[in-house]
DNA sequence: CTCGTTCGGACAGTGCCGCTATCCAATCAC
DNA sequence: GTGATTGGATAGCGGCACTGTCCGAACGAG
């Protein structure tokens, strides 16, 4: 199929389509002529996961073509493609530096690290990542919330467990990583929008207040 | 103090802090003169919060004033404030027609939150977003993990139920709502970040991969 | 073969967002 | 008094994600 055609199955406008192969997100069709491309069902399915990765996933354009580029390296081990996805997703460390909130922030998640035995690498940018949100929550004053940390990693260890398990046995390598990436990318999505729902049911319940609009 | 040591204390320029006065996000200073403020303690400590939600959690400047907005109405419930959170949080409602995906996600959804028993009324944003989310794994045919979304449900509901019981008994109703807006919003890029670090850990654990730069 | 449509490719322009810079008269600190 | 700072208004900037326009080549219905 031609760029008309798919534009109109994958609802992307024409003028998008071609901003995406500039920018590398989408491989170029298949040349038919010096001037003339086909494009495939690959093509329309990589589009559907370029508008998912942003719209849902909320990443910007070069961070999904950062992910998508480690989904088409062949190279990278399952282990390294799954990094990728985490550093894009996960803000690139802002040069921040190290005062007191951070160290404590770091000696907090190293003890709780420890004490679950997780093998992580402080290189993965998600080390980083949730340091400095348990520095916020300490130079907000807000100690209570950053001790739900180890109640945190006990849960993301059994999500991650079962969401490692029900990957790891899948035929096509490319299809697996495909699948990986976007439940790394979607499922922050769907996990953020899961808590809000277990949170209005949790706090009906526990607080008793009932869902109307307003007091008064 | 006036605006030259707030800007100090904050780290934030003073053209923001204007910019932030504008926009509504930060409540004026008191007068001292026709044109002259002051700012005090609650100041500084809302431009922190300011600077929280918007660099670590994500959110718009918008989306940060309207999360505020929700802090200081005090005729507001704690139930509801936690909502508003919630609603400038998730992508407001895109607006999206019905298709078969969309139908199948929503009943889906419907489906594990009846057989958790968990009240939740779809006016909540949170319901929409999820739906979003699950439509989109469904159109890209990544059915397996929609599947995982009875686990997420479980797991956010441990949660919820963690962080609603830590906030239920704090004194004054201001600090609560003040700590459950951060919670709320920080605590999704924490979670995914954790969710990060137990990915790695995991894909060791049972991929048995080894954390090395590169094969060949 | 003709002729209107569509194509790939290049590049300029647009709208929004989050600031940032400049200017002003009034006020403050010394 | 005098030089810095203030509150307030307004204009401008840089980045991002497109979008519009133009071109000459190719396609495809008649």
């Amino acid at each position: 199929m031609r760029v008309g055609e798919l534009s109109r199955r994958s609802g992307v406008s024409v003028a998008s389509i071609k901003y995406y192969l500039r920018e590398g997100l989408l491989p170029a069709g298949e040349r038919t002529s010096p001037n003339q491309a086909s494009y495939d069902d690959a093509h329309l399915r990589r589009l559907r996961m370029i508008r998912a990765l942003i719209d849902v996933g909320g990443l910007s354009v070069v961070a999904t073509r950062d992910v998508l580029a480690a989904v088409d390296d062949p190279g990278l081990p399952l282990f390294q493609a799954l990094g990728r996805a985490s550093g894009t997703t996960t803000a690139p460390a802002p040069e921040e530096e190290p005062d007191e909130a951070w160290e404590q922030a770091e000696q907090m998640l190293a003890d709780h690290v420890a004490e679950r035995g997780w093998q992580v690498t402080a290189e993965n940018p998600a080390w980083h990542g949730a340091v400095g949100v348990l520095a916020t929550y300490l130079r907000l004053g807000d100690a209570d919330l950053a001790r739900q940390l180890g109640l945190y990693m006990r849960t993301m260890e059994e999500v991650a467990e079962h969401e490692v398990a029900a990957v790891v046995d899948r035929g096509d390598r490319a299809r697996t990583v495909e699948g990986v990436v976007v439940g790394t990318v979607l499922g922050d999505t769907l996990l953020a929008a899961v808590r809000r729902l277990a949170q209005q049911h949790c706090s009906l319940r526990l607080l008793g207040e009932t869902p109307t609009r307003r007091q008064g």
